[in-house]
DNA sequence: GTCTATATTAAGATAGAC
DNA sequence: GTCTATCTTAATATAGAC
């Protein structure tokens, strides 16, 4: 045996340290994960993976983008926009470890010199213009309660990011799809008066 | 000279010790700060500081606990639970690090053995059984939008929450007191007819 | 009450063997 | 491609001097 390590191709290993390194940035943050720990899960030494990636920052910077790629791939919900938040939050309920990885890192990138605080900032921005887009289409320039499309959008991310958050903490006591239906309906009831337009899926790539 | 340094009560030590600290966990999360840092601004080296206190997790939690006594002595907006949410989210909005340190800490606290999580699960709690008492006596027993009292505590926090992220990680395009107050107004046009009840203001304590 | 000194542990990163 | 070995830095914590 003069190769006695696994044999795997050099994008699934990568594939492989990317899911490993999720799941460590969501358990300890991102300053509380070593390298170390991800590589444990992949049976590497810090040496061993640090041929794939040239550094802590740039490992947790394509975990990121990786994710958002793989997860619109994977699920897109059809709909309004409206609608697909709704199955968006029902379908995250399922992924309490996908949640946290977003929820904490989000919050984690506010702080000092964090190497994520860009992508943040940039995917946050993207999704309320994809959502105020999508909003537009479905209520015109006027959507209900006297909200821009734009603070509607912010509105609706920061329900779901909010609604993560006490859920992770309890979730016994808080019922995040529940609660973000029961607000849809209040957006809702709060409509002039709908009118269905023609919409078409828009992907907005939000999971977290 | 025989004492030549800083004479200062134990208590006023503590204090600026407690001030310096949230603003270091604010800066750089749990993990990411260290004692050393926090001694620093005080003028005290890391082994001066832990005469104080007995660990980091002790310091944490009480910056936690004595912020939110100072806060709820220093600030607590008067009106319904609704119109308290509003001032209190304008207040916030001038306090950008104090709002950041709850942002992070909370998010924070869900990765594994945090030492806040029982803090802030307990805090939340509490928050929202405080603002359902307060909507139960705005509203009765059916607020605005099907929701019930509990889902509409969870879901005012939220978006206060959730703001609060959005806003911290880009202010120029996020303004979470004019969104909240957009909300509010939904909130209040999707109600019934509202009766206004006598209200005891009731402290919830909430400041992040 | 605060310091110096130090023990211990662990992190990220680099160099080079195989 | 992955390892061992090592450098460097920095963290919490403890012991004990003043």
């Amino acid at each position: 045996m003069t190769h006695p390590r696994r044999r795997l191709r050099p994008e699934q290993r990568r594939a492989e340290i990317l899911d490993a390194a999720l799941e460590v940035f969501a358990e300890r943050g991102y300053r509380g994960a070593s390298l170390a720990a991800v590589a444990d899960k992949v049976g590497l030494t810090q040496q061993g993976l640090l041929h794939y990636f040239p550094g802590k920052d740039a490992l947790l910077i394509e975990v990121l983008r990786r994710r958002d790629e793989v997860d619109s791939g994977a699920y897109t919900p059809s709909g309004n926009g409206l609608e697909m938040m709704e199955k968006l939050v029902t379908h995250n309920a399922t992924l309490p470890g996908l949640v946290q990885s977003f929820t904490v890192l989000s919050a984690d990138s506010v702080t000092d010199n964090h190497p994520a605080k860009e992508f943040f900032t940039e995917r946050y921005r993207r999704t309320r213009e994809t959502l105020a887009e999508s909003i537009r289409r479905e209520f015109g320039e006027e959507p209900p309660g006297g909200l821009t499309p734009e603070q509607a959008a912010a509105l609706l991310v920061a329900v779901m990011d909010g609604l993560q958050l006490q859920w992770l903490l309890d979730p016994g006591e808080v019922d995040m799809a529940a609660v973000f239906h029961a607000f849809a309906g209040l957006l809702r009831s709060a409509s002039p008066a709908a009118p269905p337009a023609p919409s078409s899926p828009t992907d907005h790539g939000y999971a977290g």
